[in-house]
DNA sequence: TTCCAGGCGTATC
DNA sequence: GATACGCATGGA
């Protein structure tokens, strides 16, 4: 089944999706290689592909400047997880009555499929940080390399080298992912492997991985849905709203769930 | 000046 | 296992 109807323009891709809104999905404290550059449009990054995408006059229905019907179905189409049906989900969540409003509000919301190895280090940029901040930290990572590295790239970093980020405490801790990760001992391919329990303890291995920063990783980066990030602001939903836990409806997908949350608490 | 930011490591009990 | 505190940096 299409789930997303698209067509093939000479000024790119055009995509009819009513579960995307750009701001709720690349603004949102998942990704922070995307910058808003108009009321209408973001411009940003996935790996080393560059796009460019603005929603048309007509809502629910976006242009891909310039993306060839090839580029879209082998990396876009997977990047916005275009295949899986937001609506069904989101019927699903709005069984549970908080859950319900924070779907309506943020009904554009999507986990995006993103690098593992750049969600990792993007999210130990993340602890104890703002949002510009982490941004502007990943944007001097990337002016430097050219684009986000590949933690063999960053084989040989140390915190000395890493000063130009301005990363602060940080640096120690990006410094030891890329050991890591550069040394074998934690593999993205492995970690996909494992139930998200398993998974979670492998990241924490990791100095500066901490249970938070570790589902963010899982969640974003290796699509593990059930991982369930507990940020300050997730702790006073669930304070507020769910003393005893998260409601059945979220079984399985309660990382999409908490991403609903989190912008439904967070901008209220 | 002080406070805060999508937390975590360490010390202490 | 629970709780308290420091941490680099920069904007408000």
């Amino acid at each position: 089944m299409i789930i997303t109807d698209f067509f093939v323009n000479n000024d790119g891709i055009r995509l009819k999706q009513p579960d995307l809104d750009l701001d709720q999905t690349l603004d949102c404290g998942q990704a922070f290689r995307w910058t808003r550059v108009s009321s209408d449009t973001y411009h940003g990054f996935f790996l080393d592909r560059e796009l460019t995408v603005s929603e048309c006059d007509e809502k629910g229905v976006f242009l891909l400047h310039g993306v060839s019907e090839k580029e879209f179905l082998d990396v876009w189409y997977d990047y916005f997880d275009l295949g899986t049906d937001y609506g069904q989900i989101k019927e699903r969540l709005s069984e549970d009555e908080t859950l319900s409003a924070a779907v309506k509000a943020y009904s554009g919301t999507r986990i995006l499929r993103q690098d593992p190895w750049e969600t990792v280090s993007s999210f130990i940029i993340s602890q104890n940080n703002n949002i510009p901040r982490i941004k502007l930290i990943i944007s001097r990572l990337c002016e430097h390399y050219g684009g986000y590295p590949s933690f063999s790239q960053m084989k040989g970093e140390s915190v000395e080298s890493l000063g130009y980020l301005r990363a602060g405490f940080r640096a120690k801790y990006i410094v030891d992912a890329v050991e890591r990760f550069s040394g074998g001992e934690i593999s993205p391919e492995k970690i996909r492997s494992l139930d998200t329990d398993a998974a979670r303890d492998e990241l924490m291995k990791i100095k500066g991985v901490g249970p938070k920063v570790a589902d963010c990783a899982l969640l974003f980066g290796f699509y593990k849905l059930d991982a369930f990030p507990k940020d300050v602001w997730v702790k006073r939903v669930m304070a507020e709203y769910y003393p005893q836990g998260l409601p059945a409806c979220t079984r399985g997908i309660e990382g999409i769930a908490q991403q609903y949350l989190f912008q439904y608490i967070r901008r209220s």
